[in-house]
DNA sequence: TATTGGATCGCC
DNA sequence: GCGATCCAATAG
């Protein structure tokens, strides 16, 4: 994907990465996954959205622009990966929630300790373990070589949205705001749903 | 310096 | 259902 893709309204992004694959490149591997759920995170006023929170030297990547990763430890132990959007000075991305394992998928199992393919990138959490994203990748590009978006034209059935997963302390209307996206007759979308 | 609150997962 | 586990923003 160019830079353009990402600049795009947020909302927009969330729904059209799903069905696109992500693709993480290291000294040895390749591994790749089909994207098929997705959750929006737009600016400052969205009170679940880490823009809104005091300032965080931690989160200062949402302000750069789309086309760069922003990734965070949360319950002190899990990474999430967001890929940011709009224009510049405007906090805004989407987490990425689940994929559907494509390339390394041997290297996906060493790295998550499970034989259950079923259950090796269907949350948040999961899909950057398998794919071995931590802190090291908060602010790439990913126009670059290491960690990039393309599209293979995957078919994707049906897109439905939801609530947004986890975000029950925020205030209304961002807690029931369904800026979530999902393929519908995915097996690896995250469980959770109201 | 101490407290606390998370965009979760996996096992009980 | 609940414990694991840690960073950094707050309060004191």
């Amino acid at each position: 994907m160019n830079l353009d893709f990402y600049k795009k309204p947020t909302l927009e992004v969330a729904e059209s990465l799903i069905g696109k694959v992500l693709v993480v490149k290291n000294k040895n591997n390749v591994l790749s996954g089909k994207i098929v759920e997705t959750e929006a995170y737009i600016g400052s006023n969205d009170k679940a959205c880490h823009a809104s929170w005091r300032k965080r030297v931690s989160c200062e990547n949402l302000w750069k622009g789309g086309g760069i990763i922003y990734v965070y430890l949360t319950y002190g132990m899990h990474y999430m990966l967001n890929i940011v959007t709009e224009k510049d000075n405007f906090p805004s991305a989407v987490l990425i929630r689940a994929v559907e394992p494509l390339e390394g998928i041997d290297i996906m199992v060493q790295n998550r300790h499970t034989e259950n393919i079923a259950n090796l990138t269907s949350g948040p959490a999961k899909l950057t373990k398998a794919f071995g994203i931590n802190k090291s990748f908060n602010g790439k590009s990913l126009l670059g070589r290491g960690i990039y978006v393309e599209d293979r034209n995957l078919p994707v059935c049906k897109i439905e949205s939801s609530k947004r997963v986890g975000v029950d302390y925020a205030e209304e209307p961002w807690r029931s705001i369904e800026w979530r996206f999902y393929q519908s007759n995915s097996l690896f979308v995250s469980k959770r749903v109201e």
